[in-house]
Order: C-alpha cells, then sequence, then structure tokens
DNA sequence: ATCTTTGTACGAAGATATTCGTAGAATAGA
DNA sequence: TCTATTCTACGAATATCTTCGTACAAAGAT
C-alpha cells in the first residue's frame, strides 16, 4: 500500500501535525495566510485523504474533526527515499553534505548533528 | 521561472546526468532496463524537456543529441529546498539527523560528514 | 532502386491532481 | 419559527502528467 501524498496533500498534512486535530475550517484558516483557495476545494482535499487513507476522521460531529495517520517522521522517510533515489545517487552523505552546504546550519545545528554523531558512533 | 522536473523528467535526468549527452535511443534504452515503456514515449517527454529548458538538444543531425542545462547539484538543491520545507519544518538538522539514521551510512560517509563539518566551522 | 530500419513530429487518449459550483442538512441567531 | 450561516456531499470542469498510435522523412541494407 503506497502512500505518497501529493503536494497539495503535503500543505494540508503541515497543518494537521503541527495542530494535531483539525476541522477542515482549521486548515483552511491556515491555508490562506499564505495561499488563496476556495473553502471546498480544501475540503474536497481532505476527504480524498480520507478515502486514501493519509487521515482519519471522527464524523459523530456535524463538524468533522481530522487527524493524521502518517506522522511527519513517516513523511519525512519517505521524502528522503524519494529523492535519494532520483537526485542523490542514493548517497546519504552527498545529501547530508549538500543540505550543511547550501542551507547553512546555525552552530546549534552544527552542534546537535556532531553530537548525533558521536552517539551514532558508540551506538555501532 | 520555476524549473521543477516532474518525476519522469527525473528519471530520464538521470541518464543524462550519468552520460553527459545522450540520443532519446540512450535513454531509452537505460529506462526499459528497469521499467517499460514505449520508444515514442521517452521521445515525447525529451521533446518536452527541451520545450521546458530542463535540456537542450542539438537538431542539426537527424538523431538529436540532448544535454542537461540543470546539474544534478541544482536539481539536489531544489528537492532539499522542497522537502525542508514541506515535511522538515525548515530545519535541516531535523534533516541530516533523520538522513542518517534511517539509512544508516556506512562508516567512509561518517567521515566524510566528519570532515565536512570541521572545515566548515573553520571556514565561519 | 526498393525495402527495412531508425528517427522526429504531432495529436490525442488516459491517468491523476486540483479547483470549485451547487445542493441540501444541521445549527445558530433573531 | 423563520432566516442566515456553516457544514458535508457530490459532480464536473481544469490542469497537468504520462502514454502511445500514426505519419512521414532520412539513412542503411540488399
Amino acid at each position: 500500500m503506497e502512500l505518497k501524498p501529493t503536494e497539495s496533500e503535503l500543505e494540508i498534512l503541515q497543518v494537521i501535525w503541527e495542530k494535531g486535530q483539525c476541522t477542515v475550517r482549521d486548515v483552511h484558516e491556515e491555508l490562506t495566510r499564505t495561499k488563496d483557495a476556495g473553502y471546498t476545494t480544501t475540503l474536497k482535499l481532505m476527504q480524498i485523504m480520507a478515502d486514501k487513507g493519509l487521515v482519519e476522521r471522527d464524523t459523530n460531529a456535524k463538524t468533522h474533526l481530522y487527524k493524521a495517520v502518517i506522522s511527519r517522521e513517516q513523511a519525512q522517510g519517505t521524502a528522503l527515499d524519494k529523492i535519494l533515489d532520483t537526485v542523490f545517487k542514493g548517497s546519504t552523505a552527498d545529501l547530508v553534505i549538500q543540505a550543511l552546504g547550501q542551507h547553512r546550519a546555525s552552530s546549534d545545528e552544527i552542534d546537535a548533528i556532531r553530537k548525533f554523531l558521536r552517539n551514532f558512533e558508540n551506538g555501532e
């Protein structure tokens, strides 16, 4: 069972991940802060996402409540796999180095990564 | 000017990046090693890519020669930007840590990353 | 010279993703 | 109660991506 959210679905998931549990209106208001779209567009997308199993919804009340089925971490993993495969020739090291080079991380971030590397090594 | 290759376009770009300069047949033979598709499908895609400016082609000879306009590195940057934005909340550190955690890098790779971090720090 | 192979161009069908209008039920407000 | 608002359902129009058939020109083989 392939669960690859589309572009628009990811925008919606981001809001749900952030807020935890949302109504369509919650999501829609958030989305329209940066782009514009009709309310029913957001609604339709969320319904489709429910069909696909990307989100679950509680339909007891009139206003449905949505929550994510796939976690942000899962989506991160899927996204990484995909770009590793399509543009990084499978090389995690290339990916990491590109990421660090292009988007200059703060020194806090660098520290976090160093620490991670130490633990990583000890864990082997 | 937005230059975001689609899924199929990326498959083709991979071949072109690898070989440097290709005919449609070159690309097609490579693609059909892993999936199947008609020759004219590959042709059409490459023509579209030329229209979009993803590739350039030399049409002097009967058999056209294609080369990439965007580099693998550019595509890597674009891909990273996109997933940073859509699933990593913009955190490069999260991305790097996820990447290292999930796809256990070899110790050579880890070394390369350490070295990179050292240089990075010195460069600040 | 004729036939076969290899190539490009083009149009359109099919698949998937996105957007939105309209209808009607439930709720809230006057 | 009557009216306005808020919500879901649904169908269809658009847009985008992918696939392939057909036509025809150029090159190669016999």
